[in-house]
DNA sequence: CCCGCTATTATTCAAATGTATAATTCATGG
DNA sequence: CCATGAATTATACATTTGAATAATAGCGGG
């Protein structure tokens, strides 16, 4: 009978481990109902914490939310890297169609991805470490959208390079935004076709048929 | 040395006025620090009243920041049209390219206006009635380009027509986000040249050189 | 087996937020 | 010129938020 206040119990768990269950449910949180639904107490609910052990691991809760964007965007980033890695330098085309496809499946196009982006796009504006790593991202990513077209053979003409990289990031983001918030309106594979067949027409080639289907890992 | 307190004085202003008022200062602040910077106090101050007003002019900050966003929505896609009334029907090209330059000037591509939609494009999921005005403002735009499109001297193919108008929709998106958000990476009228080529390949048509200056109404 | 370290929980606090209500002051009509 | 009512201000309140601090329990080393 004895009224012991029964406090919550727990296993400790590692750093690393704390950080990204607590990067993850910050992720989710912002991608559901944007910042402003991704308190303290929610994201520590949602890692299966209590709200204090966030500061045990972050500076702030804007350090977290921070982190948090800063993974999404690299995670993204990387994977289209990684799936160029594999094709050959020697074929071009098959390195942009790559590129390209790898932006139109999980992980970068779901509504998670696009969610957070959408939440803190905006929020670059007031805050500069944000900013600066936005801008870092979208210049970074079509600086090597640009790369790739220059490597395509034809005459060269960096100016063109430029003006067409620009369009074909604005295709793809836009393409992007739309299949990973409104993912009911399209069928399965029409948006990666529809930003190949728009790129293709921009940059004037064309893509094999093998590029059309998503699952480009098998196909290497 | 009567210590009244020194009540602020005010002048009264009609209803329209001050709906006026406040949805416009609700905008700018989320435009300037998303729907976190826009409470009811910082509203208010900007709108030159205080915080109770608001709540005597509409039934919510909901109802207010609702209404700020449709407003953003319903201005842009009413200057878009208003830009193709004036253009006979019997020049499908020339109506499809001054709707086109329609949104790469303000005040459709503006800071503001940008700055609100990103700011409240992810509340549609949780929002329903915010969903519900993002939707049918996506949709009826995609369907306006779409009729622009068809309205071209070409075979018709309502398929190829469907696909080339979400592809010349997102590519204006992202032009359009990138060019409001990021002003000075880009030189005057290019961001406008780009998404004529860019849309001009898509559709396999030619826009005259006169589409390419953005002060469409002087060339009328 | 126990002791100390720290990861984790629990509690507290001040500030901010949306909302509700009371108190006034501006305008308008007679 | 005054009275009536609505527009506007001012104040109060409950809730939530990020942050700070105190308490405790899991876990590894001796």
């Amino acid at each position: 009978m004895t009224e012991r206040p029964e406090r919550r119990p727990y296993r400790r768990a590692g750093e690393e481990k704390r950080r990204e269950d607590l990067i993850a449910a910050a992720m989710e949180l912002v991608s559901e109902g944007g910042p402003e639904a991704a308190t303290v107490r929610a994201i520590a609910a949602r890692a299966g914490v209590t709200a204090g052990l966030i500061r045990h691991y972050f500076s702030s809760k804007e350090d977290l939310t921070n982190a948090a964007y800063r993974q999404v965007m690299d995670q993204m980033t990387a994977h289209a890297l990684r799936a160029i890695e594999t094709i050959p330098a020697a074929d071009p085309v098959a390195r942009l169609a790559a590129f390209i496809a790898a932006n139109f499946r999980p992980p970068v196009m779901t509504p998670v991805s696009v969610g957070v982006w959408a939440g803190y796009m905006h929020l670059g504006r007031s805050d500069p470490s944000l900013h600066e790593t936005h801008e870092a991202t979208y210049l970074g990513y079509r600086d090597r959208l640009q790369e790739l077209i220059a490597a395509l053979p034809r005459p060269a003409d960096p100016a063109r390079d430029r003006r067409e990289a620009i369009a074909c990031n604005a295709l793809i983001d836009g393409l992007w935004i739309e299949g990973g918030s409104l993912p009911d309106s399209f069928a399965e594979g029409e948006v990666l076709r529809i930003a190949l067949d728009g790129i293709a027409a921009i940059l004037g080639i064309t893509f094999p048929a093998s590029a059309y289907h998503s699952d480009q890992r098998k196909t290497g």
